[in-house]
DNA sequence: GAGTGGTCTAGACCACAGT
DNA sequence: CTGTGGTCTAGACCACTCG
């Protein structure tokens, strides 16, 4: 890079705007627009804090705003570069399904089908590593939006605290919700495995499709801080209501990015 | 956050691991441990620096190293303060396959089953937006490991270069890696989508499983800088041998969530 | 040895919260 | 008002890379 390229950007330092921020945006826009290409590498700090007059250690926070969007990295004693898209890494998101829901304007409707004490049976001990015949709590409910059924969910907490359902807290029905009011321990850490499969003849008939019709299948399970599992979910989500979508790469407008990517249904 | 709670702790100053790196790690093991917990207010920022007489320049590289992590947030005029785990938002990650299925310690084996160029039809010119009858390069391929099939892709690629196509570019045939090779312009942006599905028969012969099994597809489409797409695919791959796996909220351990997560294979 | 990024310092001023 | 985090400076020394 060559500091007449920039010598036309500059930024304002009695700006409200912070100059780190200033100067990240003109690497930013000098990159979306083809100015500064991959694998180009970029003037010194030193230079560059000369150039706009401004401390290295600025120069520094800018830079590294742009390392942390992958649009620049650096290597020790060598210099800092422009770094090549990431076209074939991407990140799918998924937050809980009455947010993802809610995202997209319209109302999540949860419907509890059963709320019970339940002793582990073979499954239930074995996904929560606990004894068969353990007391656990079994939830099981189907949210819907516009009156369609979506998600049909079961639950199970590891209990033995004696505390009311409340009909508020069903307003939110997330396993780690459940698992704070009604476990033993504070979940800490979840996993989650996310399949494909094709619904059973009660799920079909639970989420009005048809049998064999394809469904995403979201396993959850929570950990307390000793990792023993504290509960498990199983999510089972119409496979033609829902998708995901990720973009990746460089985008030429400010990319809210985020706004764009996650859990979609249609 | 009292600072009697870290004063065991101390930093090496005369270490060659970096003092900010040795303070995150404290606060780091701190929350992890319970010591400290959602919620609570650390000490400001003037008062760590004073007590492990250090700047507090390198308090904030810690602490931003930490909020980088979700571990920490802060907020203006108030304090920084120790987050809560988000336990119900994820992200799964995907690589190529190639890498993913290699990440496995398997080998990725593509066998290519057609490549000619072809005259876009109805959905090549809606997924494309061109007009139908424009040049396309059209790849079909089999990826297997273990001589087993597991993904089968279909990629167009707008073409209009006259470039033979190598052995060697096979080696990698990823939609960007084409799109580059034989494309008109650098794809800069991924859009990527994820569908559940059931195979049909065509897809069911050529991986090897039931008409109607359950399968993962993924539609991509690459776009160049001024956001038309260049390239378009299509991988199914087998429901059976295929899950996402990922991983959020608090580990005890140094967590690499990262190797943890991702497309999976069995 | 010269150039580069990585770390660190000891100050400074600001905008914002809560009192 | 005081306390807090956010920004910024003008230096400094180091480890690394490369010729």
């Amino acid at each position: 890079m060559k500091l007449s390229q920039v010598s036309a950007n500059k930024v304002d330092k009695d700006s409200v705007i912070p100059i780190y921020y200033q100067l990240a945006k003109v690497f930013e826009k000098m990159i979306y627009s083809g100015n500064l290409n991959p694998g180009e590498k970029l003037t010194p700090e030193n230079d560059i804090a000369d150039h706009f007059k401004i401390s290295r250690m600025t120069v520094r926070k800018a830079l590294s705003e742009l390392i942390d969007d992958d649009l620049l990295y650096s290597e020790k004693g060598k210099g800092t570069f422009v770094a090549k898209p990431r076209l074939d890494n991407v990140e799918f998101e998924l937050q809980n399904f009455r947010e993802e829901i809610k995202k997209r304007g319209m109302e999540p409707n949860p419907k509890l089908l059963k709320v019970k004490i339940k002793r582990a049976n073979n499954e239930m001990s074995k996904k929560l590593h606990i004894k068969k015949g353990t007391k656990c709590l079994d939830f099981s409910l189907v949210i819907s939006a516009d009156n369609e059924p979506l998600i049909y969910e079961d639950k199970y907490i590891v209990y033995s605290k004696h505390k009311p359902i409340l009909e508020t807290e069903l307003k939110d029905p997330s396993l780690s919700n459940l698992a704070m009011l009604h476990g033993n321990h504070y979940p800490v850490m979840s996993k989650m495995v996310l399949n494909a499969s094709k619904a059973d003849k009660n799920v079909a008939n639970k989420l009005n499709i048809k049998k064999d019709a394809p469904v995403f299948v979201i396993e959850q399970t929570l950990f307390d801080s000793d990792k023993k599992p504290v509960g498990w979910g199983r999510s089972i989500c119409r496979g033609d209501k829902f998708k995901f979508t990720s973009f990746s790469g460089w985008s030429k407008n400010n990319d809210n990015s985020k706004d764009k990517r996650g859990f979609e249904y249609e």
